[in-house]
DNA sequence: TGGTAATATTTGACAAGTCAAACTTTCGCG
DNA sequence: CGCGAAAGTTTGACTTGTCAAATATTACCA
């Protein structure tokens, strides 16, 4: 019934059943006591305050999954969560395991505007030229080194040649690329949304504007569903929907993160 | 007593304590419960748990002031809201408002190791010259308008040519300046902390070493104790100490933020 | 089918934090 | 001085979240 926001600590509920639900067919009390390091009887306690708020489906002693309201607002703690991670991975260059208990408390307080700046700021790292791996490999080792600015006109000559390299390829053949071409793992940018349609429409709502990172996740076996993550939501296309999306590949993630 | 640390909402008191204790000379519980929206039978609640670890000078009905240890955890929650608030303006070009407001919840969740990465994150934006104030307005730009990436070729050979210029300025006047001769408001980047003794070394703990950005925030009349920020702490330091610290000039800070 | 182990739930206690209302102290001013 | 308003405190109630112990249910195996 109660449709208020939820506290921090049952976004943390719900978050592990989406994932133990994501890996499993559904959730058990016990898991999810596990993964959050609680007791059982908390669990049931929370079990009950989300299934007041409709979003899991749940009776005593019975097994626990997700409504569709539960899964939506499940995915966007996760996405949160997922962003805020990339970020201190890709970006600060932070190890994995301190960025992911970092995100764990963070998600649950960063607002919307913010979290887009995140987003937009791991784009614009990793897809600017200034920016790109090199740089932030230069900023891990900033990090642990400290600053070593001698060489720094080499390393914006050496930008400036990458750029060139790239801006001739470019011209020859990474235009207008079919999306259903790129392999899993592949990122991409797109460069033009055609068509004034509804699907169009959509598209655009969901992140997908030119300038925007793609990267693909999974093409099904006959090429036809397409999982792709953009601006930190996962997002399944049908064929039809890409027909109108142009892209341009880009180079493999930014670099590993350095162990604090 | 009670020596664990501090909640989130204790940290929160301490906090509005040191800023109004900076701002006059002392607290008055109204003024606190008025900058935390908070009742005042909150606030002393408040006031006898941050008395009993220590932290402030408190008797009922009497004003608090902060005890040496206060003062010390109370700089430091500042210094970590600062640092994050001054990552969202500068990099992220959050406004202002709203990053103060984030900076806010995060400072009591955000680990040391990941803190310290935002500080140096910030230096190397603002030093690095792939970064600088023109790159981030680069991301101020794609954040609204969407990425322009026609005159990449031209941004970076931009950027080479002022490292070539600051290069050559670099040759001829900007080594080895003291940093008394700075104004306030300028920044510097330490080039080498001269000296093995135990001036040296408490000067390096604190963060000055080659490669951290300073600002010069008050010289004194007499020109001697010279307050900085480095690292994200409030320093003063007497003329003595900073015999051994050679810094080079850098341009001024990175521009402003964009309202969400 | 019955019994045991694993799993869930209920209950009660507790800690932190908040507010509202009643009460006390302080302070300034006529 | 003394009175009233402003500021501070105490108390009690309430919320959220946690755990531990007692109790209940389920599942599995002989």
């Amino acid at each position: 019934m109660a449709d208020i926001a939820l506290s921090a600590s049952l976004e943390d509920y719900l978050e592990a059943i989406y994932t133990i639900v994501s890996e499993k067919q559904a959730a058990r009390a016990k898991d999810i006591a596990d993964k959050l390091k609680v007791h059982r009887s908390s669990v049931t306690n929370a079990l009950h305050e989300l299934s007041d708020r409709l979003l899991i489906n749940y009776a005593p002693y019975d097994i626990v999954t997700l409504t569709d309201k539960g899964r939506a607002v499940g995915a966007d703690i996760v996405r949160r969560h997922e962003i805020l991670s990339e970020f201190f991975v890709k970006v600060l260059a932070v190890d994995e395991a301190l960025a992911d208990r970092t995100a764990c408390e963070m998600e649950h307080v960063v607002p919307r505007p913010v979290l887009d700046r995140f987003i937009r700021f791991v784009e614009y790292v990793e897809t600017c030229p200034r920016g790109g791996a090199k740089w932030i490999k230069g900023f891990a080792h900033y990090c642990t080194e400290g600053a070593s600015l001698d060489d720094c006109e080499h390393c914006v000559e050496a930008c400036l040649v990458d750029v060139r390299k790239r801006k001739n390829q470019g011209e020859t053949n990474s235009m207008a690329v079919a999306l259903t071409t790129l392999n899993p793992g592949q990122r991409a940018r797109v460069t033009k949304v055609k068509g004034r349609g509804p699907v169009s429409q959509r598209i655009r709502a969901m992140g997908i504007t030119p300038g925007a990172v793609m990267e693909i996740e999974r093409v099904a076996p006959l090429g036809d569903p397409v999982d792709i993550k953009v601006r930190g939501y996962h997002l399944s296309l049908r064929r039809e929907d890409l027909d109108g999306i142009e892209v341009e590949c880009l180079a493999g993630p930014v670099g590993k993160p350095v162990e604090l």
